[in-house]
DNA sequence: ACCGTTTACGTAACCGATTACGGTGGAAAA
DNA sequence: TTTTCCACCGTAATCGGTTACGTAAACGGT
């Protein structure tokens, strides 16, 4: 196929006789250029179709108006909910949004930085690997100038623009909901080691249970090596075969909570009159349980506006006098009650809040 | 923050008193520049850290490798599969990908499409909008000589190349495994009347029970509204409280049948022992349903791959003198049988497949 | 000594836009 | 009539690379 000549601006100035600077300037309505040219030029633009050249403009402004998005996988529905919010900021912004997977390795992210780089996007939006401990490569991109910022996993003690969710106080709202309903002996499945949300709410979890005067039981917490359905099954089947079992298990995944349901439903234990159970992630399948899970929402669209909207207004302030603030954005998860965890009430913790909220 | 001037070859070139010429040749081995002089010019961009312009390489080679992708929705499982796949096919070959969420609405994903072409792809992979019923727009663009590839939902009786999964027969190996496992009465809870999957889908269901010499009952279809789980769930209550109610269940989305099997948990009828049920999607969360979901898998990996890799084979070959032969291709679909449809096999059939297959 | 070839680098055009600066022609002001 | 000024458009530099073409020096052969 003959493939139809790009139009340019030479072809319309040389269809009019005039240059490529007076059909430039009567495009962009410059006062120097009379109506009557403007009117030819435009008239002639739309009848050819033209379309400036984008490559052309880049060069010119040194800028693309696109941003790099790395994350480690893009099925997870928190990683695509975060992508959305993502374009929905990028696009009311005007800006394009390219994305990379790093599939968990350090090597393909720090590949996929440069090569988003190299394609030519204004900054960058980084989710980081489980596996990525030294972010040396992003502090050589960050010191060249180029516009940087982490979200939903961040690095611990890197200096950079951060966006993330309050895993701490997440975990926290969840296990201080299973005491209010009167759960006392709360087991929690940990996320694997190397996860860099496990600590923050195994911490939640500990403060809270604390905070409400509980004894923590080493013996009720596991530390998941998959975080599978799987495991959730079997750890939990585990725990309720023993003679101090568990009365609540707070998972640190929705998809471990879904095991422990299954497994429950296998030992005919009833959820939630006897046993409580709280997911983390609010995956779509929980809401399809039986009975359906109690989770934590992280606001994954807000999360990826956000980052968004920061990474952009770095790059068009990347000139200011001033030097970058990095800041660490923090979201606050949402405490999603749904039938895993509704046990009536134990009278004591009605009265509480009632006192808390004199005029409810 | 002074930002650090970014260095091009003629920073280079300048420190050593050679023209930016020689410096480009020196950096691509060049045969004409001597072995001394590439030795300074590698050594020096090395050590300040050279990166060639990308805007510049764009506007010279007059392509960006990048290609740009339309879709609905990402946060859809299916959808961001799809995405996986196009993001691993296109990585392969050494391209960038774009990502633009139309949201159902043609107005958006017109604006989408010249937003990316604007941003400067060589091409584009489209997932078109249930709504979307004139593709005028696109054939604009294919007249203007830009690769597109329609993928999953793809046009009907536009002419262009395109990917999706084979509806009718995921519907037809679904029906007949329903069959098969000696179901009568199968109800078909059909998409709504707009999607572009729905007939393929009813169609391939009526195939197969007209193949399998069973009677259709208009009374067991039921055309979707919103395709979620609440609908499946009523639909399949009103359906089993009729007197002549049907012994199985084929959904034209996971959602819908997990729905069913909320139904007939209430209605206490045991699946697959009275009543089987099939989806359509292979979501995650039928694995988790108890009982687990029997669906179709419709390999979005595959879709994604393929189109990519069909769309950057049109890019690197636009200028072939034979013109574009568009074709359809279409992935098969995979049954995924679980639990919700492992009753056990009438004696009849298993005679029949052993007939079929005498050396077994 | 003369000429052709090779080696190794420079010159300049090009990709397609934007824009500072320069120039011309005509009308108004002096 | 000359000067001035403005309206209007052209010239050329620029962004940062690539590459066709030109050319100086060195070298070898006769």
């Amino acid at each position: 196929m003959p493939v139809p000549k790009k139009i340019t601006l030479k072809d319309i100035a040389e269809k009019l006789n005039i240059t490529v600077a007076t059909v430039s300037r009567a495009m962009s309505n410059h006062p120097d250029i009379s109506q009557r040219i403007k009117d030819q030029v435009k008239l002639l633009a739309e009848t050819l179709n033209y379309r400036p050249n984008s490559f052309a403009l880049h060069l010119r402004k040194q800028r693309s108006g696109m941003i790099g998005t790395i994350l480690p996988k893009i099925i997870h529905y928190h990683s695509s909910t975060i992508l959305s919010g993502v374009i929905q900021a990028a696009h009311d912004l005007k800006y394009q949004v390219m994305i990379c997977e790093s599939g968990s390795t350090p090597e393909e992210e720090k590949s996929n930085a440069w090569a988003l780089l190299n394609a030519g996007v204004d900054g960058l939006l980084v989710s980081l690997s489980n596996n990525t401990f030294s972010e040396s490569h992003f502090s050589d991109m960050q010191n060249e100038g180029i516009p940087i910022v982490f979200f939903d996993k961040v690095p611990n003690s890197f200096i950079a623009s951060k966006v993330s969710t309050n895993d701490y106080t997440g975990a926290y709202i969840a296990t201080e909901h299973l005491i209010e309903k009167g759960y006392k002996n709360i087991a929690h499945l940990k996320g694997q080691k190397g996860a860099r949300n496990t600590l923050p709410r195994y911490k939640g979890y500990l403060d809270a249970i604390e905070k409400h005067h509980l004894q923590a039981n080493p013996a009720f917490v596991y530390e998941c090596t998959f975080c599978t359905e799987e495991e959730g099954y079997e750890v939990a089947i585990k725990m309720m075969k023993k003679r101090s079992k568990p009365d609540s298990f707070f998972c640190v995944n929705d998809e471990t909570a879904i095991g422990v349901l299954a497994a429950l439903r296998h030992l005919n234990i009833k959820v939630p009159e006897e046993v409580g159970v709280i997911g983390f992630c609010n995956l779509k399948a929980g809401s399809y349980m039986n009975p359906t899970l109690s989770t934590v929402d992280q606001a994954g669209i807000e999360i990826g506006k956000k980052a968004a909207a920061i990474l952009i207004d770095m790059i068009e302030h990347r000139n200011d006098a001033s030097g970058p603030d990095y800041k660490h954005t923090i979201i606050e998860p949402q405490l999603i009650i749904r039938e895993s965890s509704a046990k009536a009430q134990p009278v004591s913790f009605k009265k509480k809040v009632l006192q808390k909220q004199p005029q409810a």
